[in-house]
DNA sequence: CGGGTCTTTGACCTGCCTCAAAGGAAGTGG
DNA sequence: CCACTTCCTTTGAGGCAGGTCAAAGACCCG
């Protein structure tokens, strides 16, 4: 097992962890000293599916994921956006039965480590344990903000608001700055994260760029009224229970 | 401190923590041991509050109580609903700052247990960190249905999968059983919860009525039609990840 | 340069909202 | 135990945000 990419692999989740919790060095060695198996995605694949039991926890080390649910008539929603740093499966190890599925939305590498040695970490190492306790409470304060979202703003309170939390997701782990990161999702893929349909989130941004509040294009999302955008969306950071470091 | 209501209390937790993951006699002794401070509270009564860093934490004993959270314009989204055993703030533990509120909905009698103590309970006794934190994770898996139902089901069924899980969860804890349980909410509250108005619920549950789906009266819920329920609003009990004992 | 995916547009539709008021139930004080 | 008050439910009429369906561009990648 090769040592460069692994480290490149612990780089992200350290960040990640670093952003919500201070961390020992003795926590980040034990960590960083995790056995992983790393796998190349291609984008729209499914990581593990609604129902299965895994003995794995997925680490993503590049590209996005997300989590998502199949209704019937191909309804899909989707959960959550995952980024480079997250463990989004964490809960497998408390709940082993997945009651929703993880899948790639872009190209992606992934990094699985077993149950058993994150269970032996979480044992031998209870900052560990508390800062992965934090992070799933984390969220579920998300998924609690989404509600909120889902049922008290507009289509355009709804989309301004996600952007304004991925936008400080991305920011923390550094993959964003100076009011401009990564967005590589379709419409589609928003809508089902927003419940609406791809042609109003179409029309929604529009409305957005013709605003000047943003622009999107080639997979990059700029904001042009970084204020103006927290205003409309009545966006209040404190859920993403973020250590202070980046301005909001 | 009474040790009679103490005991009282204490049995709803139990039975919650029994009704999700199965519980060692010596940890049920340590939880019946709790120093608690037990509060008669009204109605729409704050528990805690959206900013506050709470000290204790807040195990429902007797009557119901909901998370939510206020917007502007007096708009609400109720987060979820918690009945006896519960304890919905657990999650202040780890995340000290809340990111939203807490408050009863009917009278209500709760205990509240210092953080310390709790603290020191998970230190002590790693299997009701485990149950605990397999809670909160069971928790964040009720919010993504929530949104699924939010997102992508109609004011119809998305009531119809709100009531087959307020059943299933007061049975878990012997609080319902024969289709028939308490729902002492208000349709405003259901409303605020299911981001519709209270006058769209009112038809909706008209309609519930005219099909003989249910009965609400007196603020309970008799279900006439459990399967025909189920499948109307695609319910898999999967996420409340109860352990098995009672049917589906 | 060709084929698939993604975005954009138009026309029409509907589920749920808004506002407003009347009717019922339940708790409270006398 | 009644009368009052307050909250809760129910009903009606009209409106709008966002959905549906369908097709035409634009982009991207091999």
């Amino acid at each position: 097992m090769p040592s460069a990419p692994d480290q490149h692999a612990m780089t992200m989740v350290i960040r990640k962890l670093k952003s919500i919790a201070p961390l020992l060095d003795t926590d980040r060695r034990a960590i960083e000293s995790l056995p992983v198996r790393i796998h190349n995605l291609d984008a729209r694949q499914d990581i593990v599916r609604d129902g299965d039991k895994p003995s794995h926890c997925c680490l993503i080390i590049d590209g996005w994921a997300c989590r998502y649910k199949l209704l019937s008539q191909g309804k899909r929603q989707i959960l959550s956006f995952h980024i480079a740093g997250d463990i989004p499966d964490l809960q497998s190890l408390h709940v082993p039965t997945m009651d929703h599925s993880l899948g790639t939305l872009t190209k992606a590498t992934v990094a699985f480590i077993p149950h058993d040695s994150l269970r032996d970490l979480t044992v031998r190492h209870p900052g560990i344990a508390a800062i992965f306790w934090r992070d799933t409470l984390i969220d579920a304060g998300i998924f609690r903000e989404w509600l909120v979202s889902m049922g008290q703003r507009s289509a355009f309170e709804h989309v301004a608001h996600l952007f304004c939390e991925l936008y400080l997701k991305l920011q923390a782990v550094g993959l964003a700055g100076n009011y401009r990161c990564p967005l590589p999702v379709t419409q589609a893929d928003l809508a089902d994260a927003l419940g609406l349909t791809s042609v109003h989130i179409n029309r929604v941004l529009q409305e957005m760029r013709g605003k000047t509040l943003i622009t999107l294009r080639s997979r990059t999302l700029v904001i042009e009224a970084w204020d103006e955008l927290l205003r409309i969306s009545e966006f209040d950071p404190t859920y993403l229970h973020l250590e202070r470091r980046a301005a909001a």
